[in-house]
DNA sequence: CAGAATCCAATACGATACTG
DNA sequence: CAGTATCGTATTGGATTCTG
């Protein structure tokens, strides 16, 4: 069960903070760097590269290097990238259903103990 | 989308290397800490309590502590946390169908420029 | 039995600055 | 444009030892 669980391959750990949006990015075609910054407005071009090579390395994207100068690169969806779309939905679908549920209830435990002025169960207020 | 990606709640990352395990271990009712400890063989105990912990905060399991010395403790999921065998279901069939290929696309890729003695693609041999 | 305490290593993530 | 280089910090996971 969950093999090859070595935490960058579990079901429920697929690759890093950004290894999701970037597939949703890349999901309606192929986009260049640039274009995956914009949506991704917090990577910096460090982690973007990091992810993408990443991603690159287990068959997920495609990088293409086109003619031109500056040359354009762009990262495509591999078969098997588009494979993880059905996983990411469900999961996407749990979240939407039941996030909040799990995190007013972590509000309401960080709340015991210290209940500042009281601002009562609920203040959860779900950041983008 | 993916509201509430901050890195420990995101659909992609629930919780830590564990936690996911864990969630099967309970599937089938509940469990107690050193039944826990004994499928999820690597795991320390400091480990095992943190996950728990972080679980039972965000309303995925409940713990409970029985009359009896020494007082046994079981791990038993909550409605919210049986929700989550859906979603998981469906990373689970991935990773059979998938990860297999992933593995040795990676495998591919790592032997690319270091081939040592030609062992050649497919080196993979999944470890469990 | 079910953990708590302490210490430590690896990694992930990010800010900033620079380049072919 | 599409990165690379360097540096720093925060978080995670683990080994070990001890306890009500």
């Amino acid at each position: 069960m969950f093999a090859g669980c070595s935490h960058t391959a579990s079901p429920f750990r697929i690759g890093g903070k950004w290894t999701a949006q970037i597939i949703r990015c890349l999901e309606a075609g192929p986009r260049r760097f640039s274009e995956l910054e914009i949506p991704l407005r917090s990577i910096t071009p460090k982690v973007l590269t990091e992810t993408l090579r990443a991603m690159e390395r287990d068959a997920l994207i495609t990088r293409t290097v086109h003619a031109g100068v500056p040359a354009p690169v762009t990262y495509e969806l591999t078969p098997l990238g588009l494979t993880l779309l059905a996983p990411m939905a469900a999961c996407c679908a749990w979240a939407a259903e039941h996030l909040p549920t799990l995190l007013d209830a972590r509000d309401a435990h960080d709340s015991v103990g210290s209940p500042g002025v009281d601002a009562g169960v609920g203040t959860h207020s779900a950041q983008s």
